[in-house]
DNA sequence: CTATCTTTCAAACGATCGTTTGAATTGCGG
DNA sequence: CCGCAATTCAAACGATCGTTTGAAAGATAG
């Protein structure tokens, strides 16, 4: 009836779901309880249960509502690449960019909640976890098995299994980049929060990983492939 | 009286710390309660509070226990690296190889708890509770401490603020192979685990990360520095 | 307005959490 | 063998966990 026709439609689900996002970075899964949970986002105990079912289920819609759009860009990226330079070998640092740009750009939506969620999700390949590993392992999967395969159309002179180690290599840092809060800050003795600027973390993880994945093959690692 | 004087010297406690660090390791600190942990010592429950204080105290005593060994053997490496070259630059490889080493040489210690502590350790660095974050920080910052400065003093041409985010990078992508279970083995579509083969890892990681530590410095990055 | 479906609410459920208690047991020097 | 300290034990503590319940409130269509 209204001009915005669906105005609150959902707000209660939004609302339980930006707090979730907050509190399990801050706490953890585990850490974050649904007292807490309802009470940041203003509603009901029971309304968790009653708009997902249970408070697994609400981790999954957590990781589902940013992690979906987020690979689906990644794709779209190298899709992009690809249909720009039809035929031709693609370089591994396009490659790399195409794979980070969209974790890297969800950074900079700081109110948006985005950071967040990227911290979240960094964290997580290393939560114990087994069944919240597996989702994500399962969410992860089209875009990984797309870029596995431009990896080693990108390095056809790459043993196999040595690509698979720097490509696993490549995903640690970037994880640990975007998840890591103060640990590294603290030991390294930075300043804790210099203001994120994402373009000019590309440049240098771009730079770093490049550099790594296409690090000289030693006859020790060519001898075991 | 016996030849072996102390025997069961602190039994009980050394029972608790292996229970803990396994199942710390499965399940997370939080998931890991106190009768799950004292039912697989095969003790009281009441031991941990008795021997340790704390929950929170047995998990400082974990990473004590094995840590503090850790960052000094890692500090000797770099000692003698300096002693053996007197007055010299050290390769950046051999500095990233000296840090490496000692926690690669952990993960070979299958039966002995090393590699559950190892995988612990990896995945504490995103903990989410400050506390423990803060300890491990306290606890690595001397080592860190003596190897961000032979770093500075190997690749004295490279900004400062390059290189901090240079030996974050590096940080963790070791942080980050050491505790990855199965996520990303999942995700690359490779066998979860293919027996570690610790000096065939250390090549790897060592060629990967120098390449990384040594990519070439960009305009951009340059710019900013 | 009424009837029907969706959503919110306060209250309570049983289970499990980390910790404490006080008595029972053990180890050991005198 | 006795006495004292260190250690172990079963039992219970209060708190908090995720989830469920049934009634109250709100929205919607006839």
């Amino acid at each position: 009836m209204s001009l915005r026709a669906v105005k609150p439609q959902h707000e209660t689900r939004t609302r339980i779901l930006d707090a979730a996002e907050e509190l399990f970075m801050q706490h953890g899964f585990e850490g974050a309880s649904m007292r807490m949970l309802t009470a940041k986002a203003g509603v009901n105990l029971a309304a968790v249960n009653y708009h997902f079912g249970s408070k697994h289920a609400l981790i999954e819609a957590v990781f589902r509502r940013r992690l979906d759009p987020m690979n689906v860009a990644r794709i779209a990226a190298l899709d992009k690449l690809e249909a720009e330079a039809p035929g031709r070998v693609l370089a591994p640092e396009s490659i790399i960019r195409a794979f980070i740009g969209p974790g890297l750009r969800m950074i900079e939506d700081a109110k948006g909640g985005g950071r967040n969620f990227i911290r979240l999700l960094g964290r997580t390949y290393t939560e114990p976890a087994k069944s919240i590993r597996a989702l994500i392992g399962h969410l992860y999967a089209p875009a990984m098995e797309r870029y596995k395969a431009a990896f080693e159309r990108a390095l056809p002179r790459m043993p196999r299994e040595e690509l698979v180690w720097r490509i696993h290599f490549m995903f640690g840092t970037l994880a640990y980049t975007l998840a890591a809060t103060d640990t590294v800050q603290l030991i390294a003795g930075c300043k804790p929060e210099d203001r994120y600027d994402a373009r000019l973390l590309e440049e240098r993880l771009a730079a770093f990983l490049t550099a790594g994945l296409n690090a000289p093959l030693k006859s020790t690692i060519r001898k075991a492939a």
